[in-house]
DNA sequence: TTCTTCATGTAATTAGTTACATGATTGA
DNA sequence: TCAATCATGTAACTAATTACATGAAGAA
């Protein structure tokens, strides 16, 4: 057993779920599936991986079972494990990464056509569509209280709130460069910016920044 | 000179830099820091790799030089990068991932202490802050008519649109959720979910379902 | 002249993904 | 009884990161 030094934030990902319930490998890849994978995409092989080095660290206990002639290994959280979760959340974490390639579509459009743009803001809103209606339907089994473990239900809401606030952030601004878009030329280099929409961004900005330092701000 | 199949996002992210201008692996770098980094972010020492294997490829030209006694090569797309490129604009791209490391210390935060999440939220309003700041600046530089590339202007617009938008939202949530949980108890396990709050949501993405389907939709 | 920052890379390592393989279960 | 789907992994590969090394230029 080595230290618990290197374990990774997809590794606290899978305690973290571990710290719900016991589960197997496979629960494990349909709660990601179902809730982290928004925030915290993994290939499912990493289910199968991180749950042995959980082990391997004492934070993680492994039952040996088995379905037919086939293994089946239930994980669970041991107390040491809780101890290193709590640590984990209590520590500063990394703010939000985006990786985005149909923005960066849009953002060499120049050197394809306008209705290259189109296309992929029609994507773009199909995409954020697609998760609305998952979104719709994990919502609704909450609110009709079909929801598993109550005693998560409220950090749930802070999280369900800020992904389906993506998502209409996603939406408004895919229909609007939709948009922006249809008087264009054939050519997006020969389109002109439009003045408004440049000064809107920065005014939006600008606002932000003047509510963040003046009222609850850090300096308060 | 092997085919172009193999060229991942990242090595077209370069090849779209290098159809602006042709540059040094450090102005490359400069310009992925300012622009390409908040929604494809990619470690520096990729930028002394892609730009090679474009060459091997055919899409880009290596112009060797120096400076004292260090080598220093400049790069510039081809003829051949140039179509490439084109062709990848108009192809479908990926939807937005998300890896927000933050958003899963709430999501687990019913193993630590409501105030684990006030930190981590008044972290997050750091983060946005921080970045803010930066695009009010480089916001205000293309209002002042200082920005760079006249004919990029009008499609930075729809990219900084985003970049802003998200920022907003990021920031919009942290509030709202830092107000939230204000009246939680010390352990968020014991606080109740705020039906109104989470009506809130799943509304809005009701809403966001019909607007899609409804006007601008596919079957329209 | 020395220190710091700018500039240009290489090497070693790793976190993560894709592809493959196969047993169990269910329903037509 | 056959096909489709659910379930449980392993192996090979790679995209990307971190750490290291050092020259050039400018400032104090």
């Amino acid at each position: 057993m080595s230290t618990a030094a290197d374990l990774t934030s997809t590794s606290y990902a899978l305690l973290g779920l571990l710290a719900v319930r016991p589960s197997t490998t496979y629960e494990l890849a349909q709660q990601m599936d179902r809730t982290l994978s928004r925030f915290w995409p993994r290939a499912r092989s990493k289910v199968y991986e991180e749950p042995r080095k959980l082990v391997d660290r004492g934070l993680a206990a492994a039952a040996e079972g088995a379905v037919g002639r086939r293994r089946r290994t239930v994980y669970s959280i041991t107390p040491k494990g809780r101890r290193a979760l709590a640590a984990w959340v209590a520590a500063p974490g990394q703010g939000p990464v985006l990786e985005f390639e149909q923005l960066m579509k849009v953002f060499f459009a120049d050197n394809g056509t306008t209705d290259d743009i189109r296309r992929t803001l029609l994507d773009t809103r199909a995409w954020a569509h697609e998760r609305t209606l998952v979104n719709v339907e994990v919502g609704r089994s909450y609110l009709e209280g079909r929801g598993l473990y109550p005693e998560r239900a409220a950090v749930n809401m802070l999280v369900g709130r800020f992904l389906d606030d993506f998502l209409e952030c996603l939406d408004r601004w895919a229909e609007w460069a939709g948009e922006t878009i249809e008087t264009w030329p054939e050519r997006p280099r020969d389109a002109a910016a439009d003045p408004v929409a440049m000064e809107h961004s920065v005014r939006q900005a600008e606002d932000r920044a003047a509510r963040y330092e003046a009222p609850g701000g850090p300096d308060d």
